[in-house]
DNA sequence: AGCATTGTTTCACA
DNA sequence: TTGTGAAACAATGC
């Protein structure tokens, strides 16, 4: 599920519900979710401590603690979800921190690419997809030679956006795309920005990137939900790809 | 059986 | 230097 919505929803339940609870139990014996750290050392850095903040960057959470230890790195990865208090699951609950109180908090994960870590790089993440400023979006964004989709899933150049959301932004700023990012006229990257925040905004509020208005089209009837086309797919930026190749503009203004 | 997948990283290659 | 495609990672669903 995860993109920049469902990571803000997790952000927003774990503050809710997580802090202050003091830990009394790190189950972090899932070596490649917790690569690189060995089984242990979540633990040692993070019994009998509360957490004090939830905070996001894109897709990357990170706690704070009290006391002076690292923060606690968290990432969905392709399929996690942030479970609060429910009954554990065996097989899926990748890693687990219980409180004093008697509850728990899991990484629930069925595929396994999903994340714990101490201390996490935070520097190669981009500003959030969602919080960047226009001066910024129009330099970041529009650089470079390659495919626009591309770009605006590259995490290191604004953080947030992937396959789902860039093709329902893409779709919304009726660009093409393949088009290359330094292509775009400062008029498109700004409609673009204002895309970027409105799916974000509208996923966030209706549970998901899966949402979006073209996601729910595209293998349904294949059709674009505005006019009717049939929907065009390929590969781009090695992902799936869908868009409306009578509305998205291959060309500038 | 085979292929695809809301993610990230690394590597070969152009 | 830049960009791309593929593979690896893991596990599940169609």
């Amino acid at each position: 599920m995860p993109e920049l919505p469902e990571a803000e929803r997790a952000r927003a339940l774990i503050a809710d519900r997580a802090l202050g609870r003091r830990i009394t139990g790190v189950e972090d014996g899932d070596s490649y979710v917790c690569r690189p750290h060995a089984p242990g050392e979540l633990a040692g850095a993070l019994l009998g401590r509360r957490l004090t903040s939830a905070n996001r960057i894109g897709k990357m959470l990170w706690l704070e603690t009290d006391g002076a230890g690292p923060d606690l790195g968290l990432h969905l990865g392709m399929a996690g979800r942030i479970a609060i208090d429910e009954p554990p699951h065996a097989l899926w609950d990748r890693f687990v921190l219980t409180f004093a109180d008697g509850g728990r908090l899991a990484l629930r994960d069925k595929r396994r690419l999903g994340r714990a870590v101490l201390a996490p790089d935070l520097a190669r993440l981009g500003p959030d997809a969602a919080l960047a400023t226009r001066a910024e979006f129009r330099a970041r964004v529009g650089r470079g030679g390659g495919a626009i989709k591309a770009r605006l899933m590259d995490q290191g150049v604004i953080a947030g956006v992937g396959n789902l959301l860039a093709d329902e932004i893409l779709w919304q700023a009726r660009i093409d795309p393949r088009r290359a990012a330094n292509d775009l006229s400062e008029a498109e990257l700004d409609a673009l920005r204002r895309a970027v925040r409105a799916a974000i905004r509208h996923a966030i509020r209706n549970g998901g990137a899966h949402s979006g208005a073209l996601i729910a089209h595209r293998e349904r009837d294949g059709r674009c939900p505005r006019c009717g086309a049939p929907l065009s797919r390929a590969r781009i930026g090695g992902r799936t790809t869908y868009w409306c190749p009578d509305e998205q503009r291959t060309a500038g203004d």
